[in-house]
DNA sequence: CCGAGACAGTCAGTGTACTGACTACTTGCG
DNA sequence: CGCAAGTAGTCAGTACACTGACTGTCTCGG
């Protein structure tokens, strides 16, 4: 007795909500590339000879997570690793031939799969959850790392 | 090129607001007990002698990970494990007294919690949050257990 | 009353995801 | 120039999360 309503728990939630869309990413889009692995391609792809930490900064991935993600990618012939000449601390990055082309691939699958996971909600309501879900998640970033890009102290 | 924006795709929004309330979950709540561990108490709380696989339904865990969460609190003294008599394949869960103490204690941070995690959100977004949330999480589930609680086949 | 199929739980393998300790390289300041 | 502070990446440890193969138990029909 005493106990709570799981369903009014947004952490409880939103681990549900990964779930349902992990299931639905190994059915439609890939059994062999996650998603975290498809957002590193993805932002290669974008912006070819990045360094493994800003990779990381862009999606969402701290050091170690984005160092066994890579290493994966590696591994299975989607991406190269270089020392960069310039400072030999760093890694650059960039997608191989195979990476390209599974990016184009999964790219057109994602959208598909997207469609059909929002598909429950309106076109509004699908605007809106994707805002409300960024919004929660950033302000919680800021509690970690303070703001500041908005106000730099004087 | 020819990158997306991870900004409109719901799987990467999850992950990411899972990452965040882990965050504040761990400075706000318990650094011992983690989220899913709590989602198996309160469910115990509410029903003792609950076999693993009924509480992995529950809290949504499949087999082999509810098993690793319940034998961590076992492991911690939070909850006992005994043979069902009537069924020899089950085993039956029910919190200890650190167990039941655990949960309580926990409840009430976990409240303030949430508050602080939603509180990006007006009253009205806080509600319509979790709904659409649930909506998109319950329809995923449906595409895998077709919905037999509906529609029987006749 | 016995055997086939269903069911609960375990185990091995893979893949996120985090912290904290460590190594190696760079940079800037004295 | 030379070293202290900072930074990129690695490594070990813990925890969730899934699949697929396996073991032991139960149940129901013949």
């Amino acid at each position: 007795m005493a106990a709570v309503d799981l369903n009014t728990h947004p952490g409880h939630l939103a681990r549900r909500l990964q779930q349902a869309h992990h299931l639905l990413w190994t059915t439609m889009v890939s059994e062999e590339i996650t998603s975290p692995q498809f957002a590193v391609l993805n932002t290669l792809a974008a912006e070819p000879g990045l360094d493994q930490r800003t990779v990381g900064e862009r999606v969402g991935l701290d050091r170690s997570t984005i160092a066994e993600v890579i290493s994966r990618l590696i591994r299975r012939g989607f991406l190269d690793k270089d020392r960069d000449p310039r400072d030999g601390r760093r890694f650059l990055l960039r997608l191989t031939d195979d990476g390209l082309r599974a990016h184009r691939r999964l790219t057109v699958r994602t959208a598909r799969m997207n469609r059909i996971f929002l598909a429950p909600l309106s076109t509004e309501e699908q605007t809106l959850f994707l805002d409300l879900i960024r919004r929660v998640a950033d302000a919680a970033d800021e509690l970690r790392a303070p703001a500041d890009h908005l106000v730099t102290p004087s």
